[in-house]
DNA sequence: GTCCTTAGTTCGACCGAACGAAGTATTTGC
DNA sequence: GCAAATACTTCGTTCGGTCGAACTAAGGAC
C-alpha cells in the first residue's frame, strides 16, 4: 500500500468517525423532539404509537391495533377510549361486520398539531438553502438507505 | 421569471418535498429502533435518559438527576434503586459532602450493550461504501446543521 | 456548640395503564 | 336455524412509577 493510498483511507476512516458521532448526535435529538412533541399532545407513548399506525394505514380495527401493539384486547378498548376522550380518533361502524369497530383518526385534530409541523417543515427548508440541489440529493439517498437498515436492525434486536 | 428559472425552482420544490418524507421516516424508524434498543435493556423511558444523562455528563449526585428528570427527591431514590438493581449504575460516596450520593455507570454493564452499537456500526460503514467520502463530507454537515436546528425546536416545544 | 439548612431515604398512598375472565352482540359453519 | 367462533366491552385486580410528609445524617452559620 503506498503512501497516498494510506492517507485516503485514514481520511476516510475520520470521515466515517465524524459521521457516526453526527448520526449519534442526530438520532439523540430526534427521540427527544419527538417526545416533546408527544408531551405536548398529552400522549403516552402507546397513544403516540397508535396514532401512527392508523396515520399510516388507514382506520383500522380493534383487532388489528391489539395485534400492531401488542396489547390485550380490554387494553385496547381502554386506549381508544382515551384517545377518542382527547379527541384523536372516532369509533365508526364497520360497513360489512356489526361486531367490528373501526377506528378513524379526526383529521381536525391532527391538522391542529400539524402547525408544529409546519414550523418545524420552515426551519428544515431554511437550513437546507446552505445545500446546494444535487447535494439534498445525495442527502436523500442517505437517509433512505440507513432508514431501510435501521428498520432491519430494529426488526432484528425486537424479536431476538 | 424565464422557463428555466422555473423548471430549476420546480425541481428545488420536489427535492425538497422528497426531504422531508425522507427525513420523517427516518425519524420514525430512529424513534422505533431506540424505544428497541431500551426494551432489549429493560428500561423504561426515565431510566434511559438517566443513563443518557450520566454518559454524557459523568457521575451525579441524586439532587442533580432530580433537577434534569424533573422527578421529586424520593422518586429519584427510586429510580437509581432499579438502576442499581439492574447492574447500571453504582452509589458512591461524594468525596467531600458525606450527604450527597454520587451515581455514576457501570461501565462493564454498558459495554456489555455496546455489542448491539458494534452491529449497527458494522452496518453504517457497509451501508456508507455506496458514497464518496466528498459525499459523506455533505451527510456530516447536513445532519450537523439538522440536529442544531431540531435541538432548538425541541427547547421551544418543551417550554412553551 | 447550637440551630438551621441541605441531601437523601423510608413509608404509605395514589394513579394510569395493563390484564384475565365473564358478558354481549354478531357472524359463520354445518 | 342452532352451535361455535369472533369482536368488542365491562369489571375487578394488579403493578410500576410517582408523590408528599416525616425522618436521618451531615454540612454551614454565627
Amino acid at each position: 500500500m503506498d503512501s497516498e493510498h494510506r492517507e485516503k483511507d485514514g481520511e476516510r476512516a475520520g470521515v466515517l468517525r465524524r459521521l457516526m458521532a453526527a448520526g449519534r448526535a442526530n438520532s439523540a435529538v430526534t427521540v427527544m423532539f419527538h417526545s416533546a412533541v408527544a408531551a405536548k399532545q398529552g400522549l403516552n407513548a402507546t397513544e403516540e404509537k397508535t396514532l401512527d399506525y392508523l396515520e399510516r394505514r388507514g382506520p383500522l380495527t380493534a383487532k388489528d391495533l391489539a395485534e400492531l401493539t401488542g396489547l390485550a384486547p380490554a387494553s385496547v378498548t381502554g386506549l381508544v377510549d382515551r384517545l377518542e376522550a382527547k379527541g384523536f380518533v372516532r369509533r365508526v361502524k364497520h360497513p360489512t361486520d356489526k361486531r367490528r369497530v373501526l377506528v378513524e383518526l379526526d383529521q381536525e385534530k391532527i391538522a391542529e398539531f400539524a402547525v408544529f409541523f409546519e414550523d418545524w417543515a420552515r426551519d428544515v427548508a431554511a437550513a437546507c438553502e446552505e445545500f446546494s440541489t444535487p447535494e439534498l440529493e445525495t442527502v436523500i439517498r442517505f437517509l433512505t438507505v440507513m432508514t431501510e437498515r435501521q428498520q432491519r436492525a430494529s426488526a432484528r434486536l425486537s424479536e431476538s
